[in-house]
DNA sequence: TGTGTACTAAACCATTTGGTTATTTAACTT
DNA sequence: AAGTTAAATAACCAAATGGTTTAGTACACA
């Protein structure tokens, strides 16, 4: 293993399971046992998905008693945007194109 | 196998030769002896890499006599960046938060 | 000082991944 | 028709992934 930082964000994402978790996380911190009430899985089997999750920086853990909540790592996902934003540039710039022939089939 | 399609493209996407070869198709169409040239890896091994690249829909491939050409296919990464619009939604509004602060200490 | 609760760790397993070399296919060249 | 070039396919391999079950650990609470 040992991925590049960017190489082991996308390969955590690339799980539905992962993402499915994250967007449980955009609603706030939770712990082990209620990420893993909606997915039909051992325990053990979410507890490595987390650990796959904060060892690429997505998610960060704390402690509470027996607990051990999540939460979103706010800035973890930046790292893939930047990658993807001269890409987005592209896309961006045949929209542009496109929305310039539009225009004149219009005339 | 059989992924859906957003985790197949993150998945092509976690691969560092792969994101590298999609970078120098960013130049332009390419066919698989000049991709593979910046590579230590057999001829074999990119084509691998690239049949992983077509069929998650993040590149297209033509013929052209003997060569196979590769090109972005430019919205490929767009259900990527879908994706990823609602948790920027979370950074940018850290950020606004930040650019408050920052501006009432400067006060 | 036990006993339940909430996890993590270890050991295991099947499948997938990312690479290899050797072989085949397809199209151009002579 | 024979040879060359460009790439794909096949067969193989080691390592990583995603799951399992069975233990172990750490804290709370009676």
């Amino acid at each position: 293993m040992s991925l590049d930082s960017l190489s082991a964000k996308l390969q955590a994402l690339s799980d539905p399971t992962r993402r499915a978790i994250l967007a449980r996380l955009r609603d706030g911190e939770s712990n082990v046992g209620e990420l893993a009430k909606p997915f039909a899985m051992s325990l053990p089997a979410i507890s490595k998905h987390l650990k796959v999750l904060q060892t690429s920086g997505l998610i960060t853990r704390s402690r509470a008693a027996q607990q051990r909540p999540c939460k979103l790592s706010p800035d973890g996902l930046r790292e893939v945007d930047d990658w993807m934003n001269s890409y987005r540039e592209m896309w961006e710039q045949r929209l542009d194109r496109l929305d310039i022939y539009l225009r004149s089939i219009k005339e």
